[in-house]
RNA sequence: UGGGGAAUCGUUCAAUGGUAGGACGACGGACUCUGACUCCGUUAAUCAAGGUUCGAAUCCUUGUUCCCCAGCCA
């Protein structure tokens, strides 16, 4: 929508793509890919990674491909690959024929690290995982070299096939980078590119029990699909080095560049594969696509849209510093969209009854609402009026404060789109004293005028005719934890909200909503954005709030109680 | 502690030796049949100390703080 005219985007990234095209490398092509690990569902930090490899590619009119980084069997499925299917595409991008899998490249990483073994640049260590961990050394001791680091070739060779071959078992050998034990770089003291893995692949089966290492497969999937510029996270930064020692001795012509950004993390939530999987499994949530989730799946769910996600993810920029981006940006962009799209209706939370005395008992009258205030072509519906009404139970005060502009004790109040009321009298439970019901009078000539003799009427409030109402429920989100950095927490559990949802079984909503369909996204006026969850009966339909409209009143009343 | 990175309004991104700017937030106001939207305004920052320069967020020096790395995870 607001697409074509935006400006492109402009970072240090895209500085250095434009420094190479300069310098016309790669001939001015720019390829670039996502490469999630298929074990786990993809959130919103991965969004940013998606926008950024994708929008890169549609800027320079490049291509971007999705690649399934599967090279460790441990956790990977292919109900992983499918769900990082829909997301993406959800998100709105596309990869056409480009779906690349790293488990398709096994052959060809086999042959590659061949090569390495016969150029002498890779030996087959038979230490232990603790032997290695031991002769690694430390941040300020060099490594101790592996005493099979000076195999033959042919010695090698022999080992590696019979690895392949599955003659080992797990963890009995591996396939070593031959580089520098005594490296200030500990990425670099020899590292492991090959492991013996009784594992069974969601893909390729038992066909291999030695898998490749990320850093061994990463740069050479780069290199096998044409990447230009290969980004990833800045953790990968040390990781860099052993990149294009790798690239280097088997890639001839242009190579793939490592380009490394800061990863995002939002306020209020966890974006750890580890934690959130810990989540669901925990059952601390419903599942991945709980509306509470910051996965794409659980986003989708709760009702934000794939615009609102991509213009966060334009907003938030990119660049190398930690950040920790307050949730209020993404809210803010969901709401800027929906405010759009979302057409309103009316829905009652909180119900409270209230009777129109000087309203004829049978009758019924029809309002016609304007589905948009600021867009007139998304039309107008009829809402029923009767004698008999819910409002929210926010709206009424028994004795309110002066800057109160709802209902109470001798005020006067609209109801959005029909009649200014008047308050006469409440009726109370005797027991709890809670108020159950209220009684007005309407003024018949404001139905859809302003009172004639001139008086000004401030509060608007929504309602509903008792009588047409639908029941509804409606869920109520709030932030997952209660710190701004849950995340940076080892216990981050103990930081759990535990009013992160508020389920709402008795809401009354206008006639019309009786047959929202799953998805659609609407704003209850005065209330917030609400989509139509999946749970969505028939004769039952069941909203998630997506975000509440923003809300000066609440500051208000807080500075008023805190005058009294 | 060795290596690799990063330090700019509360948050985040920009300024590439020449007026420190935008967005979100916060605060104030206008408008309003949504206390929404919209509009207007205010707030508020160069990690520190030296140096180079007519001029430094930017270059140099010395510090300080934060992040990443010792998986056969990615």
């Amino acid at each position: 929508m607001t697409e074509p005219t935006s400006p492109a985007p402009s970072d240090f990234i895209r500085d250095i793509i434009d420094e190479g095209l300069r310098a016309n490398k790669h001939e001015g092509r720019v390829a670039t890919r996502f490469p999630p690990e298929p074990n786990g569902y993809i959130h919103i930090g991965h969004a940013k990674s998606v926008c950024l490899n994708f929008g890169i590619a549609r800027q320079y009119q490049g291509t971007c491909n999705l690649r399934m980084d599967d090279t460790d069997p441990l956790g990977e499925s292919m109900e992983y690959v499918e769900s990082i299917i829909r997301d993406v595409r959800w998100l709105g991008f596309d990869w056409e024929d480009r779906l690349f899998y790293a488990s398709d490249y096994f052959e060809k990483l086999y042959q590659f690290a061949v090569e390495l073994i016969k150029t002498g640049n890779a030996y087959v260590c038979s230490l232990n995982a603790e032997e290695v961990r031991e002769n690694r050394g430390t941040f300020t001791e060099p490594g101790k070299e592996s005493p099979y680091r000076n195999r033959s070739v042919a010695e090698n060779l022999d080992l590696f096939a019979r690895m392949r071959a599955g003659e080992f078992a797990d963890g009995a050998h591996t396939l070593r980078a031959r580089i520098d034990m005594a490296s200030p770089n500990i990425v670099m003291r020899d590292p492991v590119l090959y492991r013996v893995k009784r594992e069974p692949h969601y893909r390729t089966g038992d066909q291999w029990v030695i898998y490749p290492m990320y850093d061994f497969a990463h740069c050479l999937s780069d290199a096998m699909e044409g990447i230009t510029h290969s980004i990833c996270t800045l953790e990968f930064e040390n990781n860099r080095p052993l990149y294009d020692w790798i690239v280097e001795r088997l890639i001839s012509g242009p190579r793939p560049r490592q380009i490394e950004f800061a990863r995002l993390n939002l306020s209020y939530t966890v974006l750890s594969k580890r934690r959130l999987i810990e989540l669901v499994k925990k059952n601390y949530v419903q599942g991945w696509d709980d509306p509470r989730m910051p996965t794409v799946t659980g986003m989708r769910r709760r009702g934000y849209t794939p615009e609102a996600i991509r213009n966060f993810c334009a907003q938030i920029g990119v660049a190398k510093n930690d950040n920790l981006i307050d949730v209020s940006l993404l809210e803010y962009c969901v709401r800027e969209d929906l405010n759009e799209k979302a057409p309103r209706a009316m829905c009652v939370l909180r119900p409270l009854k209230v009777v129109i005395d000087n309203y004829p008992e049978d009758q019924v009258e029809q309002f016609e609402c304007q589905n948009h205030p600021q867009r007139p072509e998304l039309g107008t519906r009829q809402v029923p009026f009767s004698r008999e009404l819910y409002i929210e139970r926010d709206d009424f005060m028994e004795d309110p404060p002066k800057k109160y502009h709802r209902l109470g004790a001798g005020r006067e109040v609209r109801l959005r789109n029909a009649y200014v009321i008047k308050y006469e009298s409440m009726v109370k439970n005797e027991q709890t004293g809670e108020v159950v019901e209220l009684h007005c009078t309407y003024d018949p000539q404001t139905g859809n005028a302003t009172p004639s003799d001139g008086r000004k009427i401030q509060g608007v409030i929504h309602w509903v005719s008792a009588r047409h109402a639908v029941s509804a429920e409606v869920r109520l989100y709030d932030r997952l934890f209660t710190i701004e950095d849950p995340g940076s927490e080892e216990e981050f559990l103990n930081y759990l909200n535990p009013a992160s949802l508020t389920v709402l079984k008795t809401c009354y909503a206008e006639g019309s909503l009786q047959n929202a369909k799953p998805g659609s996204p609407y704003q209850f006026e005065r209330l917030g954005y609400f989509n139509v969850d999946l749970d969505t009966q028939a004769d039952k339909p069941v909203f998630n709030r997506i975000v509440p409209l923003r809300d000066s009143w609440t500051k208000i009343a807080a500075g008023e109680k805190k005058k009294t």
